[in-house]
DNA sequence: CTACGTGCAAAGGTTTTGCAACATT
DNA sequence: AATGTTGCAAAACCTTTGCACGTAG
């Protein structure tokens, strides 16, 4: 195997990087691109993709229209300003007291929530024996 | 005002509906398609986004790269069939008991869930004034 | 030579927008 | 005439893939 990958160990670094959570593939983009001087978009979002299928990091979706990538760590919750955008992580699970614990946590002025739960139905529960039990594909608890 | 608005009443009509709930683009785009016997998709784009604007419907979405719209009633969830897709409504606010409550409600397998909240950062919250204080949202855009 | 990472270009899918044609007030 | 609705086409976005090149093993 080619031992150069920059671009790839690159993205690597960042997502190691605490400074930022939920990368989104520009920001990731402009960022290896800044680190590296050059860099290609293709490139970063096949080694994000490597990534992901190596289950070393989650794909997310805030609901902001674009995809976005962090390291798959401990269950939390993301928190993201209606006005600048900025996402920010709501450490642990934040289920019951919700709103006023999301605050506590993060200091947000808690505005809405956005809560999608994912599941089989009726239809499809039932089905004989089942290949290996999906585990919670976006989140789980 | 132009009296003859099929594309916008029909538009409407659907989204009266109980039958289905976070209709996305398509399945309105279709079903509208299918009672008037032609229309065009940016025609049911624009009404449903008149509607949205006058805060007839709200825009979610529920991670599977679609918006979806319905109208703005009562506070519910969703939940969405990993397997097949289909999506229903979780009534009144399970934020608290979760899965297990879900699962009495819907009668789906729970297997995961996605949480996102939707605020104010330390940076932005400390604006002067707030308009009129934003209730519990959907968030987008 | 073989395998893999990269860059470049282009394709796909969904959401939006520009513009002209039209019908009703 | 004025205005709101449509249809048609195309743009804008973001995500994803095909292909060729180059390098280290």
């Amino acid at each position: 195997m080619p031992r150069p990958s920059p671009v790839t160990d690159e993205v690597r670094r960042l997502l190691d990087t605490e400074e930022r959570h939920a990368w989104s593939m520009d920001e990731l983009f402009q960022a290896t691109r800044s680190s590296l001087g050059s860099a290609d978009y293709s490139s970063v979002f096949r080694a994000v993709s490597v990534l992901e299928k190596q289950g070393v990091v989650d794909k997310i979706d805030l609901g902001d229209g674009r995809a976005r990538f962090e390291l798959r760590e401990d269950h939390h919750e993301h928190i993201r300003c209606e006005r600048c955008g900025r996402v920010e992580e709501v450490p642990g699970c934040v289920l019951d007291d919700a709103t006023a614990q999301v605050h506590n946590l993060t200091g947000f002025k808690v505005t809405s929530h956005r809560v999608v739960f994912g599941g089989l139905c009726r239809d499809c529960a039932p089905t004989p024996t089942l290949p290996g039990e999906r585990g919670g594909q976006i989140a789980s608890t």
